[in-house]
RNA sequence: GGGCGAAUAGCUCAGGUGGCUAGAGCGCCUGCCUUACAAGCAGGAGGUCGGGGGUUCAAGUCCCUCUUCGCCCA
C-alpha cells in the first residue's frame, strides 16, 4: 500500500477508531491464558464539562494499558461513570432549572438519570475521539442496579461486622445542599471576615472580659468560656461565671490548653457548635447542647430574638444590639480559612442529628499499613494518604439527606425503633418503593418505616475494585483481588484512594491494588489549576480537537513526568504535530525503498546496520524500564530521540546510498532489513501514545509482513539484539560524519557537495574497527576517499571539496 | 502553623544509586531546496543549575539553612 503525500489526521483517526471497534480489538478475553493486568479506572462524575485535566490523566493511564497489552498481558480496562450522588443532583438542578425538593422524588431521579445519560454520551464520544482502548462492554455506572446491589451488600456486611452504627451526633452539615457531608468532602477556603471583640460581664459584677469571635450570631449557643491554663492574664477567672451578652445566661469559665493565647483576646467562647474544638469540649466537659441553627441555615427558636433570620442577618442583628448595649469593643478585619462544602462552596455548620457512620478512627494504624503495602508511583504521594488518615477527626458519615443515590437497605420499626435490614437475596432494594421483607425481628410489628436517606456516593465508588471483580455476584471474576493498578490524580487521594483502601481492607483483608499511578493536574497558561469554572479555549478538549489531532493531545499529556502538574497551552501541541509528520514522512520514504524486502532473509549486515539495531535495543530497554514504573515520558523521550536523530538524521542518510543502489543486492537488502526492524521497532515504542498515526503506518507498511490485526495487539519490541562493538564504533563514526557536515556548513556548501578527502586519525587498536564503516562513511559524506592514520585519539579533518 | 513538591538556557522542561567541556524542544543567529520531510537539514550563540554554608579527590545531584512559588492539610 502506498502512502499519500500528506498525513490527514482527521480522517485517519476516525477511520482507525471505527476499525478498532468493528474488529473488537480491545475486548477483554478472560480465557486467553495470558497473565492478567487489571486496571481500576476511577469513574468520573458526569457533572458538567470535561476539561483538559481529565484528558491529561486518563491519557497517561490509557498509554499504560496499551503498553501492557503489547507486553502480552490480558488487559482488563473498563470505563465507568460515577453518576449517583450529589454532583449529579446539582448538575441536574442547574441544567434543568429545577429543585429536587419541589418535585416528587421519582420524577427527580428520572430526570437525573436522563441528564447523566446525556453527559455520559458526550464523555464517551470524547473518549472515542481520543482513541481510548477501554473495553466498552465492561462499562458500569454507580447507579446500575447490580452496582447498587453491591453497595448494599457492602453495607449489610459492614453492619454485621459492627462497623456501621447510627447515632445522633454532631455532623458536618451543608445548609445549602441540606445534607450531612463527610470530612473528605470539605475544603478550606480563605474568606474575608471580622474578629469582633465582645464583652462578657462577669456574674459577680466585678467587671467584664473581652472575647474575640468571628461568629457573634452563635452567642445564643454559648455554653462555656475557656482560657488557657498557662495564661497569667486570665488564670484567676477559672471557676468564675460570666453572663452571655444579650441572652443573660450564666456560663462557667473553664481552662483548657487548646485555647490559643495569641489569637484574638486569648479568651474564647464555646458554642454548640462553631468548630471541632467546641465539639471536643462539649463531649469532654459534658456541656449543655444549644443548637440554634436549622438545617437550612436559619436561626431557630433557641436563638431567641434571632429566630427566623439567616446567619448573616443574625450576625448583623447581634452586632447592632451589642453596639447599642455598649458590649462591642470594635474588631479587626481578617481573612481566615473557612471549612466549606467542596461541591457548592457554602460554609459548613456543625449540627446534631441522627446519621449513619462507618467507624474508621479506630483503624488508623491498619489503614496506614495498607497504604504502605501499595506501590505508589511516584512514591512521595504516599505520605498524603498517611497524613490524611492520621489527621482524621470524624468517623465516615455515610448518610445523605438527598434523593439520587443508592438507598440504605433499611427499615425502622415504628413500635420499638429496631433497625430492620433487607435480606441479602433481595438486593437491590429501595425501601421507599417496596414492602419490607419481614416484620420487626424484635417485636414482630409489621409497622415499619423506610430509611429515606441515601448513601454517600463514596459508599459505592469506594468499591470499584470489587465492582470490577463482580464481587459476590454469580459471575464473580477471579484474580481481581488485588487489582493490578489504579490510576488517579493526586487531588483525590484523600477520597477515592482512602475510601477504597478502607473498603478493601474491611471486605477482602487486602489492598485494593498492587500499584497506584498518581497523575498531576493540567494547568492553564496562567498556571492555575484547570477547573470547570475557568474553562478557557485551550481547556476544552472538544475545541482543541477541532484544531489538533488526538495524537497531538496525547503526545502533550505523555511528555510530562508522572505526578507533576503541567501547563497546557496551544503552542505546546505543535511539538506533537512535528513528530507525527516526521513519523509519517520517514515511513513513507522507507516504504518506497522496501520493494523486494524479504523478511525471512538473514542478510549480512553492514556495521552501521548493526549500529542502528543495537541503538534500537538500547532505546527499547530504556523505554521498557520507564513504562514499568509508569514513566511513559521516558519511553517517549528515548524513542523520539532515537527516531529523530539516530534513525532519520543519521541512519537514513547513511543507508540511502545502499537503498538506492539497485545493483548492490547484498548491501541493499541489509539496509532494508535494518531499516525495517529499526522503524517498526520505534513505531511500536510510540504506539501507546501516538495511537492513530502508528496504526495508519502499521497497516500501510508493516501489516503485510507481521500479520497482527493491529499494531496495538502486536508484540512489544525485543531487547536481545546487541553488538557492543558496532554500537561503540558507530557512535564514534558519527563524529566523522559531523566533521564533514560542519565543514560544508561553515563553507556555505550544500550537503550534496563532494569532498576531496577525509583524513581520520585513531588509535591503532581501533583503526580497524572504524575502517569497517568506510563504505557507508564515503556515501554519507560524499568524500572521494578516506585516509586512515594512527593517532592518539579520534580526529578528523577535511581536505578540500570539489 | 505542619507536610509534600518545585526553583536548571529568553520560554517549556530532561538530568535513578555524586564522576569527562550541564542536555532537549521551541525561540534566536548563519547557511543549505542533500535522490522522505522547508511542518525539513547542517552549523552556531545562549546557563556562576534560586541564595548561603557544609561533606567529598569530585556536588545540578548528598547534608544544613534561607528565599520564592504551587499543592495538600490544620
Amino acid at each position: 500500500m502506498s502512502l499519500p503525500k500528506r498525513y490527514d489526521a482527521d480522517q485517519s483517526e476516525t477511520r482507525w477508531q471505527n476499525y478498532w471497534e468493528e474488529q473488537d480489538v480491545f475486548r477483554f478475553r478472560p480465557g486467553s491464558g495470558k497473565p492478567l493486568y487489571t486496571i481500576d479506572t476511577p469513574p468520573p462524575t458526569v457533572s458538567g464539562m470535561i476539561h483538559m485535566g481529565h484528558v491529561f490523566s486518563y491519557v497517561q493511564a490509557e498509554a499504560v494499558a496499551r503498553y501492557h497489552r503489547m507486553r502480552g498481558e490480558e488487559v482488563f480496562y473498563p470505563f465507568c461513570f460515577d453518576d449517583n450522588g450529589l454532583p449529579s443532583e446539582r448538575f441536574t438542578e442547574q441544567q434543568k432549572g429545577v429543585k429536587a425538593r419541589e418535585m416528587s422524588r421519582r420524577e427527580f431521579v428520572e430526570l437525573c438519570l436522563e441528564m447523566t445519560k446525556e453527559a455520559e454520551k458526550s464523555f464517551r464520544d470524547l473518549w472515542t475521539r481520543m482513541g481510548f482502548s477501554c473495553d466498552w462492554s465492561l462499562l458500569y455506572t454507580t447507579i446500575d442496579p447490580w452496582v447498587q446491589r453491591l453497595a448494599q451488600r457492602s453495607f449489610l456486611l459492614l453492619y454485621d461486622q459492627g462497623r456501621i452504627y447510627r447515632t445522633k451526633a454532631p455532623t458536618l452539615w451543608c445548609p445549602e445542599c441540606m445534607t450531612a457531608v463527610a470530612q473528605a468532602e470539605t475544603e478550606d477556603r480563605e474568606m474575608p471576615s471580622r474578629f469582633y471583640d465582645l464583652l462578657f460581664p462577669l456574674a459577680d459584677g466585678s467587671g467584664s472580659i473581652p472575647i474575640a469571635t468571628t461568629r457573634p450570631e452563635l452567642l445564643p449557643a454559648c455554653v462555656s468560656i475557656f482560657v488557657n491554663p498557662a495564661d497569667e492574664r486570665f488564670g484567676h477567672l477559672v471557676g468564675e461565671r460570666a453572663l452571655v451578652p444579650l441572652f443573660d445566661r450564666e456560663v462557667e469559665i473553664r481552662q483548657d490548653p487548646r485555647v490559643d493565647m495569641e489569637k484574638g483576646s486569648g479568651i474564647v467562647m464555646c458554642c454548640t457548635f462553631g468548630d471541632t474544638t467546641d465539639i471536643d469540649w462539649w463531649r469532654e466537659f459534658d456541656l449543655d447542647l444549644r443548637i440554634v441553627i436549622d438545617g437550612d441555615g436559619r436561626m431557630n427558636d433557641e436563638a431567641g430574638f434571632l429566630e427566623g433570620m439567616d446567619l448573616m442577618q443574625g450576625r448583623r442583628e447581634t452586632v447592632s444590639r451589642l453596639e447599642e448595649e455598649g458590649l462591642l469593643e470594635g474588631g479587626e478585619e481578617i481573612a481566615h480559612p473557612v471549612n466549606v462544602h467542596e461541591r457548592c462552596g457554602t460554609p459548613l455548620e456543625y449540627l446534631v442529628n441522627r446519621q449513619w457512620f462507618i467507624g474508621v478512627l479506630d483503624m488508623k494504624e491498619e489503614l496506614i499499613r495498607r497504604g504502605r503495602e501499595v506501590n505508589w508511583y511516584p512514591p512521595h504521594f504516599r505520605v498524603r494518604l498517611t497524613h490524611w488518615i492520621e489527621n482524621l477527626k470524624w468517623d465516615w458519615c455515610i448518610s445523605r439527606q438527598k434523593y439520587f443515590g443508592v438507598p440504605f437497605p433499611v427499615w425502622f420499626c415504628d413500635q420499638c425503633d429496631q433497625v430492620v435490614l433487607a435480606g441479602a437475596e433481595d438486593l437491590p432494594v429501595d425501601p421507599l418503593d417496596g414492602q419490607p421483607p419481614r416484620g420487626c425481628p424484635s417485636c414482630g410489628s409489621k409497622e415499619l418505616r423506610p430509611e429515606a436517606d441515601v448513601m454517600d456516593t463514596w459508599m459505592t465508588s469506594s468499591l470499584t475494585p470489587l465492582i470490577n471483580a463482580r464481587w459476590g455476584e454469580k459471575d464473580q471474576r477471579e484474580g481481581f483481588v488485588p487489582m493490578s493498578m489504579r490510576p488517579q490524580a493526586h487531588d483525590i487521594i484523600r477520597t477515592w484512594a482512602f475510601y477504597t483502601v478502607t473498603k478493601s481492607h474491611l471486605h477482602t483483608e487486602s489492598v485494593p491494588w498492587r500499584d497506584l499511578m498518581i497523575s498531576g493536574h493540567a494547568l492553564n497558561p496562567s498556571r492555575e489549576k484547570m477547573s470547570k469554572s475557568k474553562g478557557n479555549v485551550a481547556g476544552d478538549p472538544l475545541v482543541a480537537l477541532q484544531q489538533y489531532s488526538a495524537d497531538e493531545l496525547r503526545y502533550w499529556a505523555c511528555r510530562s513526568k508522572l505526578g507533576s502538574d503541567v501547563m497546557f497551552s496551544e503552542d505546546i501541541l505543535g511539538d506533537g504535530r512535528r513528530l507525527v509528520t516526521k513519523l509519517f514522512n520517514a515511513t513513507r520514504f522507507a516504504s518506497s525503498r522496501l520493494d523486494g524486502y524479504d523478511p525471512e532473509a538473514d542478510p549480512d549486515l553492514a556495521p552501521f546496520d548493526r549500529w542502528i539495531l543495537s541503538r534500537l535495543t538500547e532505546t527499547v530497554r530504556a523505554a521498557t524500564e520507564g513504562f514499568d514504573r509508569y514513566e511513559y515520558s521516558v519511553c517517549m523521550r528515548e524513542s523520539e530521540d532515537f527516531f529523530w536523530h539516530d534513525l532519520c538524521d543519521n541512519y537514513l542518510e547513511i543507508a540511502k546510498g545502499r537503498l538506492y543502489d539497485e545493483g548492490d543486492h547484498r548491501g541493499r537488502s541489509a539496509a532494508q532489513h535494518a531499516l525495517y526492524r529499526a522503524l517498526y521497532g520505534v513505531m511500536r515504542l510510540m504506539a501507546p501514545v501516538l495511537v492513530h498515526v502508528t496504526e495508519e503506518l502499521y497497516q500501510a507498511v508493516f501489516r503485510d509482513y507481521e500479520g497482527h490485526v493491529s499494531i496495538h495487539v502486536g508484540p512489544w519490541p525485543e531487547t536481545d539484539y546487541m553488538f557492543e562493538r558496532a554500537l561503540r564504533y558507530g557512535n564514534d563514526c558519527l563524529e566523522i560524519v559531523e566533521e564533514a557536515r560542519r565543514y560544508k556548513s561553515e563553507n556555505s556548501l550544500s550537503m550534496a557537495t563532494p569532498l576531496t578527502a577525509l583524513r581520520v586519525e585513531a588509535p591503532a587498536d581501533d583503526l580497524e574497527g572504524y575502517r569497517n564503516f568506510e563504505p557507508d562513511l564515503l556515501n554519507v559524506t560524499r568524500a572521494e576517499r578516506i585516509e586512515w592514520a594512527e593517532g592518539p585519539e579520534l580526529s578528523v579533518s577535511v581536505e578540500g571539496h570539489g
